[in-house]
DNA sequence: ACCTGGCACACACCT
DNA sequence: GCCCGCGCAG
DNA sequence: AGGTGTGTGCCACTGCGCGGG
């Protein structure tokens, strides 16, 4: 039934009750795809919501939309509900919502103003109140004793009543199944009607979802409040790591259970505790893992030892980036214990120097304007040109349907983006793509793409810094073959590889030639994966300079 | 796909 | 009365 | 001074009204 997923779309924003039939058909498509998912209560909590009247399930629905899970009444004025009490009676029937709820009193002051902070105080307390809401809200919460009363008791002459929302977790389960991701929710819609965001329209695949079973789901759930808990330091790393799942087969959400694991590590680290952050480092797949393995080694453990490990990873390593790091430690560890070392001649990139006057904007702009000139203009581009042209040129391949790749109508890429058979996965599509680049009407063949997808978002172009006349300059003055070795090295690894250009494009229009430049102001310099896109460049006659400036004495 | 990613920047420490 | 941050809405 | 490591800040759609200082 295909018919049932390309029925998401976004209502429009005429309705009234708008965010009711984006709601309502999220839920619509989710039970057609993850019915096998829920539990029986699940099942029928979902059957309760949608035999609602269409009042009440609006009601929901903007409560839903709302942060937290307490609210009062007369905070709610929804002139397209019209009068709220009778939905809200009804949620409460059903048990969907508390209300009027009984409440603790921390859970009713965080609602209340200050002036009505004062009147709970002279009711509940002695003495003249805390000077400022925030001392208002501590000392009253002191007061709370654990137990929920009813809202007069703690305010007989409250001008309101509380709500308190009982189905949060069924719909943040919604989300999570629908998006595929922890991090949108219900605006992706508005922001899709409003043209503020736009997606590529794909196929969608009725087959696969994101989430295989039950156990795929509570694990990335757990992951992801592991993390938003761990980041907001509501718990401690000792507790992400004692709940954080098992290993996943799922490469996906695997990933980010390694990128936990890293973060607790970390944290851990910094708490002084090295072994222990030794011992995690060591079991962690993630990149920035084995990286900081290596410099707590140098740390902590004897030279010899690290060197010899180091020396060895800095030739086995399956990373470049990881080899260069050990590498690094190597040379230090090795020249602190008085071994000498085969002389290594490391790449230094081509320099030049500039002084300019102080600007008010960031030293980038203003070196671009430095360079500028008619024949010879000059962009800041960053990582919008050259991965802008990657998508142009792969743009079929990135957004083909293949199975499992997209499931909702808000993706910005395909769900295997970063796995290591995409290409693979794709290759006659890309076939396609690398044989046009070598066409005559390659040139054209881009912008017409670009009018086309212009907007549309992906992980690759950054629309605001393109326009015609870029593209255009740059197809011209940049060889097919320089482009096809950016480009093949963006695909050894999309998600690493994607970044690191230089800041400006200078064109020569005369002479059809061009040449990177990266700005670096005073104390800035060079990070590792630019210089490794500088190497990259000089191998293959790629012109490119890091330009450093200094400012005038004024 | 926003608790992240990519960048410059600030500061400490080393030689 | 001003400014700032936040929650909310489209 | 220059080389390093490490942590931080900024930016994420736009605009309104409210509450707080
Ligand atoms: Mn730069």
């Amino acid at each position: 039934m295909a018919a049932a997923s390309s029925q998401i779309r976004a209502a429009s924003l005429e309705e009234p009750l708008y965010y009711l039939y984006n709601i309502d058909s999220v839920i619509q498509w989710v039970r057609h795809h993850y019915e096998d998912i829920f539990s029986a209560d699940e099942q029928y909590l979902l059957d309760t919501i949608q035999q609602l009247d269409i009042t009440s399930r609006a009601t929901l629905c903007r409560l839903i939309m709302r942060r937290g899970e307490w609210f009062r009444d007369d905070r709610l004025n929804y002139p397209e509900i019209g009068d709220i009490n009778t939905p809200l009676r009804h949620l409460a029937e059903h048990d969907l919502i508390h209300y009027p709820a009984v409440c603790r009193l921390t859970e009713l002051i965080t609602l209340c103003r200050v002036a009505e902070l004062r009147q709970l105080w002279a009711i509940h307390a002695e003495g003249p109140p805390p000077q400022g809401k925030d001392a208002l809200l501590l000392q009253l919460s002191a007061l709370d004793d654990g137990i929920s009363r009813p809202l007069d008791e703690w305010w007989p002459t409250a001008p309101f009543q509380l709500i308190s929302l009982r189905c949060q977790a069924i719909f943040d389960i919604l989300k999570m199944l629908f998006f595929g991701n922890a991090q949108q929710d219900w605006s992706a819609f508005v922001l899709t009607e409003l043209g503020h965001q736009r997606y590529e329209k794909v196929d969608l695949d009725d087959q696969h979802r994101a989430f295989a079973n039950r156990t795929e789901l509570d694990a990335f759930s757990a992951i992801s409040a592991l993390g938003e808990a761990h980041y907001l330091q509501l718990i401690t790393p000792d507790q992400v790591l004692a709940h954080l799942p098992k290993k996943q087969a799922q490469l996906w959400i695997e990933y980010r259970r390694q990128k936990l694991l890293y973060r607790a590590s970390h944290a851990i680290e910094r708490q002084g505790r090295h072994q222990k952050a030794l011992t995690l480092y060591r079991r962690c797949g993630y990149r920035e893992a084995k990286i900081r393995q290596l410099r707590l080694m140098e740390k902590i453990l004897p030279l010899p030892l690290v060197a010899r490990y180091a020396g060895w990873l800095s030739k086995r390593a399956k990373r470049a980036d990881w080899r260069e790091a050990a590498e690094k430690v190597w040379v230090r560890s090795a020249r602190k214990i008085g071994q000498s070392l085969p002389k290594r001649q490391r790449f230094s990139p081509q320099l030049q120097y500039i002084a300019l006057e102080k600007p008010s904007y960031s030293v980038e702009r203003v070196s671009r304007e430095h360079f500028h000139q008619d024949e010879k203009p000059c962009y800041y581009v960053e990582n919008a040109l050259l991965p802008g042209l990657f998508a142009l040129t792969f743009w079929e391949a990135l957004f083909a349907p293949v199975p499992g790749a997209f499931f909702n109508p808000f993706q910005r890429r395909a769900a295997d983006l970063y796995q290591e058979d995409f290409a693979a996965r794709r290759s006659d599509i890309i076939a396609k793509a690398w044989h046009s680049m070598h066409q005559p009407n390659y040139s054209q063949h881009i912008l017409t793409r670009y009018r086309d997808k212009a907007g549309v978002a992906n992980p690759f172009a950054i629309w605001g810094l393109l326009d015609e006349t870029l593209l255009e300059q740059a197809l011209t003055c940049i060889p097919s073959a320089h482009l096809s070795a950016i480009f093949e090295r963006m695909f050894s690894d999309l998600r690493q590889h994607s970044s690191g250009f230089p800041d400006l494009i200078q064109f020569n229009l005369t002479t059809g030639t061009y040449q990177l430049i990266e700005i670096k102001g005073p104390g800035d310099r060079l990070q590792d994966h630019q210089l490794r896109w500088l190497a990259y460049f000089e191998q293959h006659g790629i012109p490119a300079v890091v330009c450093h400036v200094s400012w005038h004495q004024p």
